[in-house]
DNA sequence: CGGAACGTTGATAGCTATCAATCGACGTGG
DNA sequence: CCACGTCGATTGATAGCTATCAACGTTCCG
């Protein structure tokens, strides 16, 4: 990963200074409509990406957690899907970071960041489709625990292996394609086998080894040329 | 979409006029060890990037067509998965294009198309997301060959909404997250209600009215800002 | 205190996987 | 030219994972 120069350092630091933008649970960041609302990266909170079919059956395509985007790819915007707010959800935006990452002869390090960060939304998008294509449902909650412990962790929001975690279970059986009844029976198991803890909103992963056991779960390597 | 330039116009065309690569069917055109290999763009043939689990499952992540690149974002390599091919593939460099990508001051054009092709790449990942979440098999079949019509459509390969079809019932099953058997009862169902025809390595679309009704599929729709 | 949202439980149904075998097409070697 | 092996497609029987239905418990809050 290339260093910032004091420069983009500086630039950066004005570009999130601006005025964060508040959502509140299940309000909507994105509409399919699309009219082109300003790239916004996340601050605080979690939602997720939606696409519902007609009759009603929802997915949720991706989760969308602190220090990541709506929107990965530069000026390209695409609808059929809406971003909705799971838990109150801080943003600010993201125009300035854009204007730069377009101009890569004079802010080199911000385009490498936003062409890793694109790169690392699309490996997670990946792992989401190993997990609904060949994995039971044991193993697929398994391994998303595992990423998101991953990802709250590139962000410093895991202490003891145990962080936030405020997906009901209705929303983790969207996200992993199970019923509510099925998902629920999954976690009663994985506490059963005291591999987790979860209650009051706070997930805690009780034996690494043993959730490995279960599912694998490899953090995307990207790297960067030139 | 921007129109090109004359002088990017003539860029691609020089860029495109390199040697082509060939790949035998099943041959890898990427490992997972990463070795930092050049772009390359798929001028014919069918591959798909797959990823394996520990115990030998196969997950076909996405199928890579013509026109389209093993790798969408610039100069940023990730592992984890392979990409093999299906059908005789014939590739070119892309690197020229990567560093053109690069300059958008000096390419406006080419920045953008690249751009657009990384978010098309990922519209239709989150598409195989909503197949595999919360479709049946059924729905997913017909929702694969609705998604490939389309594609193939874009580069001209659809005549009389037939095309060419070179999936295994295994490649199937492994892409859609289905046993082979029940690819083959899926397949004979659709074909015993006249939706389609397959034979020969070829698919014929019979009732494009009748497939959406059991599965929409909506083309990803780009726009392009500034 | 009533209601809404979320979580839990039991019974049953159904979709899809697995197992096993057969068949046809194709290419190769004797 | 034919036997043989391989790959892909097909079929029938059975098992199993997960969905659905329905009801109830719990927590929280206006």
């Amino acid at each position: 990963m290339a260093a910032l120069s004091a420069d983009e350092a500086d630039f950066l630091h004005r570009a999130g200074a601006g005025a964060a933008s508040l959502w509140a649970p299940r309000s909507l960041l994105e509409h399919t409509p699309g009219e082109f609302a300003s790239p916004r990266y996340i601050i605080s909170g979690w939602a997720a990406r939606v696409r519902e079919l007609r009759d009603g059956r929802r997915q949720l395509v991706q989760l969308l957690l602190p220090g990541e985007t709506l929107t990965p790819h530069l000026n390209v915007r695409q609808d059929g899907s809406t971003v909705q707010a799971i838990t109150l959800v801080r943003t600010v935006d993201g125009t300035a970071i854009r204007v730069a990452a377009g101009e890569p002869s004079k802010y080199p390090g911000i385009a490498e960041a936003v062409a890793l960060a694109a790169a690392h939304d699309r490996a997670l998008l990946m792992e989401q489709v190993v997990r609904l294509g060949r994995q039971t449902a044991h193993e697929r909650m398994v391994n998303l625990m595992l990423e998101l412990h991953y990802r709250c962790s590139a962000v410093g929001l895991v202490h003891d292996e145990s962080f936030e975690f405020p997906l009901t279970q209705e929303a983790l059986g969207d996200l992993l394609g199970l019923s509510v009844v099925h998902v629920n029976r999954t976690l009663q198991l994985l506490r059963q086998q005291e591999l987790i803890q979860l209650k009051h909103g706070r997930l805690t992963l009780l034996n690494m080894a043993g959730l490995a056991e279960v599912a694998e779960f490899k953090p995307p390597r990207l790297t960067y040329a030139n």
